[in-house]
DNA sequence: ACTCAGTCTTGTCAAATGAATAATAAAGAA
DNA sequence: TTCTTTATTATTCATTTGACAAGACTGAGT
């Protein structure tokens, strides 16, 4: 429904142009993020990575917190949509489809979002600000969403009972674990993780070990 | 100013002392690398948490680099050398009781030392030539042992056939993820995912899960 | 008592950092 | 056109960074 920037409702007195050197920051900063976390990252290296001078991100976003944000939000806000929308789709099918396909949605959508993914991890070992934002603008609600779904799984006896919480972990770990790491992958066994068989070939692996 | 220690005539020699230092720098060089990555931890700060000068990692350690190695190796060091003393162990017994055992193991590793998936996951994700010396110094003959497990779980039908890679990370995820989102976990459900009965909770239900 | 190598502290360096400022360019609105 | 808001670059500043240097302390061997 929405389309991004370029429609033309309310300018805000914003040029198009802008909009799009702000969505090129926020870009390489997603990426700058996820791989040196908040700190090893340099507005500067970003900047140059968008192809932007660096007075630029003072500019636009004031702060590199602020423009931490802006990219937390450029990658959570999509997932989430994206996410509900295959809720709705799946209400009606059985518990075990619907966890199957939610698996292998998690699967390919942790391949083509790694930045999701290392940025979590590089906050989520500590109590900060930024990681306190993500778990209650973002997370809360895919857990209780989680939490619902389990359940269902394990009344049903497609899954042995316990805790929710664990299960949560296992899963996301499962499901994600070597999209992160793939240049370990790469060392390991010299294939190239982020190769659309390979990233397949995970998903139903995960599948099939979950649902027997 | 002379002796500040006048009590005991400790009988350490001077290179045991400084062993002990080299030793407390390198644990709060493990803390901040795992927690902030190479770029984000500042040699200022890991001198700070070990209580010593900055000037004192340059003396033992010459270059940040070198401390990390230093780190990194007494991090892998002792976790290999444990890991074949559960091999030597495990050796009779049935791979069902073997994988079930391992996998027990690994997520008590991950819990007690959560730097050790933190500090990989730090490096996994580009080709730094650290990730490349943990890969081929440590990761390289793990996987060798974990793929030969794999082999015979399959073989026996206790796992459903899949290339061993996919395993491999499925199952890495799966027993460290809780335990690198400590903070994330305490927003989401209050928990400590630290506490000893969290811990064997999710060694249980990884197990019970794997092996049905 | 006196080395003297090993250990450690303090101070300093150039480079890089996040942020602020001033100056300039572009684009509408009047 | 002129005026005013927005967008961008270039410059500057205080702080922090990794590395280094120069000196001071310690204690085992002589």
């Amino acid at each position: 429904m929405t389309t991004d920037a370029v429609s033309e409702p309310e300018p805000k007195r914003r040029s198009a142009r802008s909009q799009e050197t702000r969505e090129r920051i926020v870009k390489a900063a997603l990426k700058a993020f996820s791989e040196s976390g908040f700190e090893g990252a340099s507005t500067r290296q970003i900047a140059a990575l968008a192809g932007e001078s660096q007075g630029l991100i003072t500019y636009h976003f004031s702060t590199k917190e602020n423009l931490w944000k802006a990219a937390v939000d450029s990658l959570f806000g999509p997932f989430i949509e994206e996410l509900n929308a295959r809720k709705a789709a799946l209400a009606d099918a059985d518990i075990r489809t619907q966890l199957r396909l939610l698996l292998i949605f998690f699967v390919r959508h942790a391949a083509s979002h790694p930045e999701q993914n290392r940025l979590m991890m590089q906050e989520a070992q500590s109590e900060t600000p930024r990681m306190r934002y993500i778990a209650e603008t973002y997370l809360k609600d895919q857990y209780e969403f989680a939490c619902e779904i389990l359940r269902q799984a394990i009344d049903a006896g497609i899954l042995p009972p316990a805790p929710h919480i664990h299960y949560f972990y296992i899963v996301v770990g499962a499901c994600s674990r070597l999209f992160t790491a793939t240049s370990e992958c790469k060392y390991l066994t010299g294939d190239d993780a982020m190769s659309p068989a390979m990233i397949e070939a995970h998903a139903e692996a995960v599948a099939n070990l979950i649902l027997r």
